[in-house]
DNA sequence: TTTAAAATATGATATTTGTCATACTTTGAG
DNA sequence: CTCAAAGTATGACAAATATCATATTTTAAA
């Protein structure tokens, strides 16, 4: 099993605040896992207590509404830590995290690592600043939910997945979603979802392959209204 | 002008972590300031440094979207915090706050406090459990917005607003929003908003005098589809 | 108090989005 | 390789929501 200490990951994340010694201690009871696409890292309602560093991989974090379907959130990738809301509140899960291809992740128990958070105040402002920056983001995504088209929004799903997400040697975005996730991330029924991406090909700003998708023309994608 | 060290107030927010040494220094640099209805506090894009604590009144916190129309995302009210993540981020604002009535705020600059934020543990967590609570709240709200009818995001406003602020002797909402206001709460057009509302005040569930609204049938506004 | 401006209300209509039905494609288990 | 299951695609229609027009009421300034 790797050593936090030399583990590169960790610089894309909160855990980059902590100590030679603290990261030390954290080795050695970690523990290291390989989750298969499809699986479910924490559902809604489990208690997690502890932190999920991704070291590949990516997962949707989503949550199941009332009239049953799933809105997913966010998506997480390598190098992002997962769970930190479980570090400063003792409340279960209030989502679910399944993974959309093969991931390795490592799990840090919550008592290893709330002492230091009380005692590094260079960690404490580090997750600070993440979670302040997840605010942001998510006060943006409102405003994007309640205010913008669903063609719009998933012109911009599609942007921000070609922008954040590796693309393979032919240009397809080398995360593949199902359509249902696509709805799931707009926020639409799987079949509105599926007829605008068809309508994105016909204009010639994507293309597709099976489930694959290329982004064709970002301009294009960036007028929709 | 009040003492910090004396004020009730910050027994509601992260402050009442501070030591009585920490809210007298702070004390001497406060301001206080009367915010009347319809002032704005800030402006998205301006640079906030420091936090608004709320002594009395209610403000929207909203976001412009694309499109020209306000987003409100929170309200703020008699006993928050308003600017926390001024503190860590050093970002400007990426919303907007408005007086809904007059307010009484006090303003407490960064320099100041933030000492506070990287010395003082306890005030650390408190910021960081309050963060978490508006994250967790966030996520929820996207999910509304994502998967509920613009009815059923209304009756759930009311229903917010009802458990939420004060009514008045007559069983009135105490805090009196335009149709307008609720629209971008709820992040409609205007036009739909007033209609729903005219549809509610039919069937029973509320009941109107200008601009106030009671509610009538909670459980009615509960089972709204 | 008067009166213009703003806010609220409502109808008519257009557009967007959801739902249900059905057909076609792809995928993976056996 | 075959075939059933899952996923994708598309049409037809229904429901939800937006837009524009206009009337009515409320508010606040003069």
């Amino acid at each position: 099993m790797g050593k936090c200490e030399q583990c590169i990951i960790r610089q894309f994340n909160t855990l980059r605040a902590l100590t030679k010694e603290e990261l030390i201690r954290i080795s050695g009871c970690k523990t290291d896992r390989i989750v298969k696409k499809g699986e479910v890292l924490f559902r809604e309602g489990e208690t997690i207590n502890g932190v999920f560093c991704i070291k590949d991989g990516i997962c949707k974090v989503s949550k199941l509404s009332e009239n049953g379907r799933d809105q997913i959130v966010k998506l997480i990738t390598k190098g992002d830590l997962l769970g930190q809301r479980s570090l400063v509140s003792d409340e279960s899960a209030n989502l679910t995290a399944v993974a959309l291809d093969q991931m390795e992740v490592c799990f840090i128990p919550k008592h290893e690592i709330i002492s230091d958070l009380k005692k590094n105040p260079n960690f404490t402002m580090e997750v600070l600043k993440d979670m302040a920056k997840d605010l942001k983001e998510a006060d943006d995504f409102i405003v994007d939910m309640a205010q913008k088209s669903v063609k719009q929004r998933l012109a911009e799903t599609l942007l921000y997945l070609n922008d954040n997400f590796d693309v393979d040697d032919n240009g397809y975005l080398s995360l593949t979603l199902s359509r249902e996730d696509y709805a799931n991330i707009v926020g639409t029924a799987t079949e509105s979802a599926i007829r605008i991406l068809s309508q994105f090909k016909k204009e010639g700003f994507i293309s597709t392959s099976g489930k694959q998708i290329k982004i064709e023309d970002v301009r294009g994608l960036r007028q929709v209204v």
